[in-house]
DNA sequence: ATAAAAAGTGTATATATTTGCATCCTAAAT
DNA sequence: ATTTAGGATGCAAATATATACACTTTTTAT
């Protein structure tokens, strides 16, 4: 029926443009469009579209459409800094990894770099991915702390 | 805790081998391996391993490990290319250091990287030799299995 | 054109998954 | 050593999702 497909595609656009954790929630932005479906619909049309519910990095589930998964998890910011490349920070052992989009590494290093904090011993930047070494004795929390002196913008994102 | 990390990578290797469909059916197997949990703990085991519950081709929902959506999609992979160009892997402190023949690192760093293992806080690739970063707490073994995990060829070469 | 098969959908329900709360345990801090 | 804070986990309940069944509409084949 042609009312289904254009229904497919809504739900692909909607998709693709919100984070969506419930079919509850998917249902109601159909809705607001004007489609008027049940959720036992909607489950069917979710599986015909492939579409899979997979956990974000912020603790919730969202739907995302097969083969766009990665693309939408990172899908945050895109300023022109550098620092718009910024993805995660994680520690292992005494070390620190910072992901980045593909690329940004070593500018972001850089501006670590520059920064000359005591704490930080060094960095090695790869394409994207930046480790960071700490002086011996140095805390989780002193480099986040200092990481958030040289980017304060990152405050809400690695506290 | 050391058992978790070890019930996380039985739970991968299952859904790597298995056509799951429902964490009941995951707890079966992990219980028939000797691991006791509540169906509780396991969904909160995948959503920490991100894991997700994809429609497949066949009209079913089976589960699988982020990044390997792709491959599950397309069912074709040409990884075995890079992959050509691993030569050792060895351990150092507690760091694990692969050594490829000149200019596959980052290809190869690229696949660990995408496959998104919680046991691998990330990488590191220069040239010819890619520093890994194992997460606090995961063993060498882990990490050997992980590897088998991404590369199923290399079982006899680091076993 | 008509019968037969297939696809689409709603309703109600079964199944599956997530989560709040209480508890226990471990690691960090004083 | 004692307290404190942060995981980890089970239990039970809340949410969320899939599906059997019945019915209607569309397509296909004769």
């Amino acid at each position: 029926m042609k009312n289904k497909s254009k229904r497919l595609l809504a739900i692909e656009k909607i998709i693709n443009n919100y984070k969506i954790s419930s079919q509850e929630q998917l249902m109601s932005r159909l809705r607001k469009k004007g489609y008027s479906y049940t959720q036992a619909t909607l489950s069917r049309d979710l599986k015909f579209l492939r579409v899979s519910k997979i956990p974000d990095n912020q603790g919730r589930y969202i739907y995302v459409l097969s083969g766009k998964q990665d693309e939408f998890i990172q899908s945050g910011n895109q300023k022109n800094l550098p620092l718009s490349g910024f993805l995660s920070l994680d520690f292992a052992q005494n070390l620190a990894l910072i992901r980045t989009h593909p690329g940004y590494a070593s500018s972001i290093a850089y501006l670590i770099d520059r920064a000359g904090k005591f704490e930080i011993q060094g960095t090695i930047a790869g394409d994207d991915t930046i480790l960071l070494i700490p002086r011996d004795g140095v805390s989780k929390n002193d480099i986040k702390n200092c990481l958030i002196l040289i980017f304060p913008e990152l405050e809400d994102r690695i506290g």
